[in-house]
Order: structure tokens, then C-alpha cells, then sequence
DNA sequence: GTCAAAGTGGCATAGTGTGCCATGACGGCG
DNA sequence: CGCCGTCATGGCACACTATGCCACTTTGAC
């Protein structure tokens, strides 16, 4: 696993085990995707997400207008592809990290690790995540179309879910069990940027962890 | 509270107080909303969400193209408003039902209202909620917007719960609260959808009781 | 009846999203 | 090296989405 030639890419993505036999090909789209998405969220940041046309981005990275819809289908998603980060270790672990203990608790500790991993080693992701929380707080598009993601994710992953433990858990169960842990890394993520402007030093596993037991706190204890 | 006109109007919106005192302006709106979001059930049940355009749906509602912008801001709203139900009853809860008992308990008992209406009295608007359901089953558009719509819903509705506890609850938890609701009302909505397809006869309410219970059993159970 | 406010439709225009096709680069093979 | 299937790109055309502007009608208050 010797990652050489891209000691993480500008653009933040988590170059973890998939950067080792990349074709020539798969790593111009690579570099292309850096270079758009890149692009993109610098002209966010300067003119705002409406007042930026997909033809501003493409012209920005250098390609074109036709090109652009081969990457992306919106201008908004070529900053929000970060949700990707968890999609190869959740992979992992449905093919072969799945143990017998509760479903909800092997699907946040993949989470955690992913956080960790940008809390320590990843700081340019965590630092691109930022920014794009930053953007978020004031585009409600961007916001939109982020719920949109989380939920067709959501969706998918609780059919994997399903599959993968093969009749140990209920649709239901898993729907709900992916929607707890999108609800809590979104609202997490949140806090952990509001922090950050509040000049506290926050981690986003930390933030995690206390958004979690919130969750444990608000649904639990009302004895009922 | 005598409703003489409209004996529950075709399109299935909730007829509840607001229906005392409607201006003629007032009451035109309600009947072109109804026309419009109806018609467009109906075009996409018949032809798909895709191949219905904003332009059928107007034509086939009297309408012109440029007035249709001024109801919905896109044709999958058209038939999504229904969330709108739980507005009124959530304001007013806000507003005046406060009690102090735990916030989530007293949100989920709003929403248990509404979805009591639904199984009771209210059948043409659960009808309505059904057809919708069985659409969104294989329209990811829909899924997509219904997704947007409900994540600015928790959101404002956090500020909201924020506001009106005066302090008493932070931000993260009136979100995490908000949040958790529209997960449970979403999947009750899915499963309840999904037994009726099977022929079982489900309630709303019931269905989220259930539901209700698994979020319970899935975040509280784990020791730790 | 008069008038301001609001709703409506038509027009123009910018931007979004996709199919189609020609061109050129990649990568395997003889 | 040179051939060729595969793939990515860009240009073009086209349909749809979305909004601003303006003229015209309706509503509702005085």
C-alpha cells in the first residue's frame, strides 16, 4: 500500500487504498474532478452558488459546458461528492468487517473511523469539508441538494444492509439505522463547524460522540 | 366551524379551522392549488414524473405556464405539499401548547394528532398521502424533492422549537428532535404505504407507534 | 365609481440537461 | 510500429426550467 505520487490531492479527496494501480485514464478523470470541483467551490466562495453558472465552472477547469454533465449533474454536487469518503469503508465492512453486534453500533464505529481519519492524517479534507459547511449555512440550494444525496445514500445503504446481514434485519431497521447515523454525522458536522467559528478547537469525532449520545439522551430516557 | 361549502375539496388538503374566513382571492388560490396539484397527480400516475412537463400539468389545469411559478417553484412540489398538514398544528403548539415535559414526547403527540386525522376522518387526504407514497416508490425525483423539502422543514422547525423554549433547549437537540420526527414520520409513511400494498389494512398512527418503538429499541438498548 | 393592490398571461431571456455525432486520445494486438 | 476497438471530449441542437418585465384584468376598500 505505498501511495506515492499524490500525497493527498490538492482538492482533499481521501486518497486511501484506491490510489495503488490507477490507469492512466482513471487518473486524468481524477485530476479532472479536483480540478472542477476545486474550481467550483472557489467561485462559491467568491460570487455565491446562484451567481455561478456551470458554464463559469467549466470555463474555470478548463473544460467544456458538455464535459461538465459527464462529471456532475449539478453545479452543487461537485462540492458536495465529499459524502463519498464513506461509501469504499461502509464497502468494506458489509463485504467483510460484519459482526454479530448491534447494526447501529458497527455502522457508526465505520463512521468514527472515517471522522478520525480526517481529524488526523486527512487535515486538507477536513479543511475543504469546512469550507463547504461554511457555503452551506448561507445556500440553501446547496443544502437541498446535499438532503437529496444523504437521502438517496440513506436509501441505498439500507438495502445494502438489508442484503448484506441477510434477514437479521429488518428494511425497517435498517432504513432507520441509516437515517439515525445520517442525521447524526450531518448534525455533527454542523457543530463541529460552528465551533470551529467560535474559535474553539473542536475534533469532528468528538462532535460525533456528543451528537450521539444526545440522540441516546433524547430518545432513551423519557421512561414511557 | 362550519364547513358548508367544501366537503373536504377533491385534492385532499386538510379543511381544518382555516376554512372559516377566506376571501374570494383567498379561496380562488385554494381551488387553482387543488386543480394544479390534482391534475398533476393524475398526468404523473398516468405518464411519469419525467415525461410530465410543467406545461402539461398548467394546460391541463387551466393555466398558464408563467402562473404556474407563481403556486409551486417545480412540478414535483405539486403533489408534495401534503407536509404542509403538520404546519398549522405545529405553530400552534408552539405558539400556546407548550408544556414542560420533554420536547420530543410533545412533537411526536402533534404529529400523532395529524396522523389521526389522517386514519379517522380525513381519509380522501390519506388516500391522496397513498397515491403519493406509491409514486415516490419509483420516482427518484420525487424522493429527491421530498427529501429538500423535509430537510428545510427540520431545519426551520428547529429555529422555531429554539425560539419558542426560550433557551430551555439547545440548538443541536431541537435539531436532532426535528430531525428524528421527520425520519419516523417518513419511514411510517414508507411501511404503512408498503402494508397496504400487501393487502394488511395499517394505520398511520399505528404504523408510527412502531416505528417510534424501533428508533427506541435501535439508539437506547446498546449498555455501553 | 374610483383607485390601489394583487393576480394573470405573454414575451423575452438566461440557464439547465441531454441526445447525437465527429474528432482525437488511450490501450491492446499483431 | 501501425491497426483498431473503446472511451473521453467538444460542438451543436433542442427541450425544459425559471425568472424578470410589462400590459391587462380582477378584487376589495374607500
Amino acid at each position: 500500500m505505498n501511495v506515492a505520487e499524490q500525497p493527498t490531492p490538492a482538492g482533499g479527496h481521501l486518497s486511501s487504498v484506491e490510489a495503488a494501480v490507477l490507469s492512466l485514464r482513471e487518473r486524468r478523470r481524477r485530476d479532472t474532478e479536483i480540478e472542477v470541483s476545486s474550481a467550483a467551490l472557489d467561485l462559491f466562495e467568491k460570487n455565491g452558488v446562484a451567481a455561478t453558472t456551470i458554464a463559469d465552472i467549466a470555463r474555470a477547469a478548463g473544460i467544456s459546458d458538455r464535459t461538465f454533465f459527464r462529471y456532475y449533474s449539478s453545479k452543487e454536487e461537485t462540492v458536495l461528492d465529499f459524502q463519498q469518503w464513506f461509501r469504499t469503508p461502509t464497502r468494506e465492512w458489509l463485504t467483510t468487517g460484519i459482526t454479530d453486534g448491534p447494526v447501529l453500533e458497527q455502522l457508526e464505529a465505520v463512521c468514527v473511523g472515517v471522522l478520525r481519519q480526517l481529524d488526523g492524517p486527512n487535515r486538507d479534507a477536513a479543511n475543504r469539508l469546512r469550507r463547504i459547511r461554511a457555503l452551506m449555512k448561507t445556500e440553501p440550494s446547496l443544502r437541498a441538494v446535499s438532503a437529496m444525496l444523504d437521502d438517496e445514500r440513506a436509501y441505498s445503504l439500507a438495502d445494502q444492509i438489508v442484503e448484506s446481514f441477510h434477514g437479521r434485519v429488518s428494511l425497517t431497521e435498517a432504513r432507520l439505522t441509516a437515517e439515525i447515523v445520517g442525521v447524526g454525522l450531518r448534525t455533527a458536522c454542523q457543530m463541529w463547524s460552528a465551533r470551529l467559528d467560535n474559535g474553539d478547537d473542536a475534533t469532528l469525532e468528538g462532535t460525533y460522540q456528543a451528537v450521539r449520545s444526545t440522540i441516546h439522551s433524547l430518545t432513551a430516557p423519557s421512561a414511557l
